[in-house]
DNA sequence: ACACATACGACACGTTCCGTATCATACGGA
DNA sequence: TCCGTATGATACGGAACGTGTCGTATGTGT
């Protein structure tokens, strides 16, 4: 979700105009990550209304000119700490469960952990953010790069392999609903535990599956829902 | 989804006070009434950013000290102007294209809808809000009336009658998952156009249905996904 | 080597908004 | 009538904004 916001982005601002300068000083590269540096542990530290142009001054040791000539505005300068930090590395653990039940549980639950990470409450930021400015959705987007779709196509794989699945299972079902079901829960508060979890994947997720088929698979989707944006397939969907 | 925030709420923190003064002059509720309007109409015009207590005060001719006295923060301020709002009213025109699949259908681009409208950009607004301030959240979740459910039930048991649905169905699978999806779909800026619905309602939601049993019942659920929330069932899941 | 263009830190400035305090005054309840 | 509170007006210190202007540092291009 958030249009892939948190991990993947373009070049700065500051790229355009340095492309342009003829000579003179460039910009310390450096310089430029101890403040992004700062900029994120001040957005860990205190959310996004706690940043302040002065207050990274502050703790960066630099002057805001400096800040204003790089940024133009605090989401800018947030989003460009995000798209800085630490890329996100696919969670590595294979699940096997022995069952596609087992593994959807489990993958569901991962899917939690992942959602209530610090990084998915930077994009939860930036959702409302790139909701109020179409231009960053779009240049985020463009941006934008596979989201972990490795691991439920996995566990589909498996279940075809045990004959639980036929083979032209498209795994969207869990892509699609999953994420954004579980998000949402997040979001509305609600809980969600193994009770929520065992009915999502027995009474949705697992006969959904069951009766998919390729049909949806050109589907494009986000952050969230697993499965990395193709083309700009539409930028329909910004009133 | 954000817990109902939108619509209905409890007692203003200036009623709390109010009740426990025992003679004086008492609050004019016209004037708040004027003072929430501004509220609203500024909300509409630059966002939650634009709102601040001078402009307020300056529009509705009053002093900051009146608006402070009735609310501390400006979230406080704006949750009472949306709830201070016209009332959500249900959709009264009836659902009946004669399948269970063609009234999901038009159920599902009813909620695009509504989901477009401006209570749920506000909604979408407190969200933030709500996620950053777990007080608030909970203030919310209590006030919070039914949400608009009458609609989708209806759906499910004409197509009881109709033999399409066994008759122990359970609409979870619509309101939890075509409220979610769509919702997730909008966030991320992607499509929702009638290829995504068809695949959503033929791939997922009939089927599931079709799978489904009383034995999700049991679950809350939010604004958005069409089901009151039932008593305070757990206050989990704010970590 | 030199000139030039630009980045940088430091500081200052006017502005907006915050949140609070202090008035004199208006107005309803006991 | 008297008391208690709400109200509007105004003032205040503080924080942060966004911009301007320095002198200095440090690259690029000739």
């Amino acid at each position: 979700m958030i249009r892939n916001v948190s991990y993947v982005y373009g070049s700065h601002p500051s790229a355009e105009r340095q492309q342009r300068s003829r000579g003179g000083r460039p910009r310390d590269a450096e310089r430029e990550a101890e403040i992004l540096a700062v900029v994120t542990a001040l957005l860990a530290e205190r959310g996004y209304e706690g940043i302040t142009f002065e207050e990274v001054a502050r703790r960066a040791g630099a002057s805001k000119p400096t800040l204003y000539r790089r940024w133009k505005s605090r989401r800018e300068m947030v989003v460009a700490a995000v798209k800085a930090g630490p890329a996100r590395r696919d969670d590595q653990d294979e699940i096997n469960t022995g069952s596609l039940r087992g593994d959807l549980l489990a993958l569901c639950e991962r899917l939690i952990r992942t959602m209530h990470s610090t990084d998915s409450q930077t994009a939860l930021l930036l959702l409302q953010a790139g909701l109020e400015d179409p231009e960053l959705c779009e240049d985020i987007e463009r941006a934008a790069g596979p989201t972990g779709a490795r691991l439920p196509t996995a566990v589909v794989d498996a279940a075809i392999r045990r004959g639980e699945l036929p083979d032209d299972v498209d795994p969207f079902p869990f892509e699609e609903v999953a994420g954004a079901t579980l998000l949402l829960r997040r979001l509305n508060g609600l809980s969600t535990d193994s009770a929520y979890l065992t009915a999502l994947v027995d009474s949705i997720l697992i006969p959904a599956l069951r009766a998919t088929s390729q049909r949806s698979a050109a589907l494009p989707a986000g952050i969230f829902s697993g499965r990395p944006t193709p083309a700009p397939t539409s930028s329909e969907g910004h009133p």
